[in-house]
DNA sequence: CCTTTTTTTGTATTCATTACAATTTTGTAT
DNA sequence: ATACAAAATTGTAATGAATACAAAAAAAGG
């Protein structure tokens, strides 16, 4: 199953221009929670006129209409990730990947007369391809 | 029980400056989860000659040694938080305020082959009195 | 006192993000 | 196709939290 991008942003009235088509195809088959600036540096080469200013927008704009979400676990870096379904993260203080982390709903919390609109979980520490080098 | 900060200070082997002291006390104080300027603001009265540079680089010492835990919620502004116990947080979207919730350590992750150091959990949407206001 | 080490301070710098205005592209009607 | 309006993109300037750095002040140990 490989989703179409033009049509789900016609279906939530953003008009698929090449720039967002791309930006969010890039979203959807990788897996790294890339920065605003890796995206942009990821397919600067094959639009040129790419501007990071479009990244910017393009990246706010469709978290403000939930098709991704931003990942924020260091101060100095927002990422952005095309799964908006809740799961957690694990950021490896050793080579600074950010992982999924499957999370089970079973966890409820009494939040009882709040409205809680986003759940965020992440872990920090090593994942395991880093701590098997440790030997 | 009142915690004394001269003598955690010291058994962390950090000299307890007057400054050092009164940044702790105050995050043992406070529930507000503070940023940097919140705490150079609050404190500078009281410390005329303070500087915004002796506050961020004590927090870092701070956190470096677990004496406090930095609360990263939105990538733009770093918390601090007192309470080094692992506990979530909830932001509310409204008044902006980050309050603790509880968290029931019975929720374990299937993180076996990582070496977890730090779990973070947070919330956002809106608070029980904001809620109320909205009548 | 004097000397060395540590801490604090003010200023300069960095860097991710946002603001803004000009240019380009797209959509629609003539 | 052409003309015009609306929307998207772009480059540059501005913002602001955090850090780097070096000088000044304070503390420690004789
Ligand atoms: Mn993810
Ligand atoms: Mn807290
Ligand atoms: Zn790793
Ligand atoms: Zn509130």
């Amino acid at each position: 199953m490989t989703r179409n991008a033009e049509k789900e942003l016609r279906a939530k009235d953003i008009r698929p221009s090449y720039q967002r088509k791309r930006i969010l195809e890039y979203l959807w088959e990788t897996k790294s929670h890339p920065t605003a600036d890796d995206i942009y540096q990821k397919l600067h080469p094959e639009i040129p006129t790419l501007s990071r200013t479009t990244v910017y927008n393009t990246l706010r704009l469709f978290e403000k209409h939930n098709i991704i979400q931003s990942v924020v676990i260091e101060s100095n870096e927002m990422r952005f990730d095309g799964d908006v379904s809740t799961h957690g993260h694990f950021k490896c203080l050793d080579c600074q990947k950010v992982l999924d982390i499957p999370v089970k709903d079973k966890f409820k919390f009494d939040l009882k007369d709040s409205i809680v609109m986003e759940t965020h979980i992440y872990f920090r520490g090593i994942c395991p391809a880093c701590r098997k080098e440790r030997i």
